[in-house]
DNA sequence: CCTATATTCAACACATCAGTTGATCAAGGG
DNA sequence: CCCTTGATCAACTGATGTGTTGAATATAGG
């Protein structure tokens, strides 16, 4: 399933900080609230609730409600997508030199 | 191989924009010089060789020399590494999906 | 109802980023 | 040796991001 450039914007860029993908490691083992995920880290609540809102932003996780708090969770969907298109332009690559190699080969002979 | 927490920095970052993200796309399809690479953007190319050189220092590509043209060469194996760390975490997700459904249809009974 | 807990909103400071223009460096070709 | 071409450096601007503090909202529970 394709995604669309703003959606790729905000998704990597969320993975490239390295608080936002502690929790996506912390929430991959289970559900967590604004307070657990914050819990690691030396920030306030505030600022860790904020990056959850960009990770959510960025379709990587969901919120439900249980009470007051909001658990999060991680969109295995979502990270696939981001696998796919890596992958598109790595394996085009990989064949790529494969093809080099196969015309190296026969000129050496 | 395993790849630190700064480089992730970098090259999920590196990710993080469109003008960047096409520049993968066209390397993938081969080797380019600045100039090529700056064609179907409209900006300058100095913008064009910065955004080079955050694709460098994420290691997403390299540098070679050719006279007077410095041909950028993506990486693969770099792909492979930020691939490689997504999937950890989707496929600990899907686990553990798989793992509750397999509780419920138990409970079910 | 009142209070404590979980979370968010608003406003601000500070740093980083993407773009510009203008100057500079490096290599090739007449 | 000059001149052109490819690429980069430096300085500046405006926008965005990440953090703070302080106030506000919402739900749970006595």
């Amino acid at each position: 399933m394709p995604v669309d450039d703003d959606q790729l914007d905000r998704a990597f860029t969320a993975l490239g900080d390295p608080v936002r993908r502690a929790m996506i490691a912390q929430l991959s083992r289970g559900p967590a609230t604004v307070n657990e995920l914050a819990e690691p880290f030396p920030i306030t609540k505030q600022a860790v609730s904020r990056h959850i809102q960009v990770l959510e932003a960025a379709g990587l996780i969901t919120r439900t409600r249980d009470g007051q708090r909001r658990p999060c969770h991680l969109v295995p969907a979502a990270l696939e997508a981001l696998t796919s298109w890596i992958d598109e332009y790595r394996l085009e690559t990989e064949r790529r030199f494969r093809r080099m190699e196969e015309v190296l080969r026969t000129v050496k002979e």
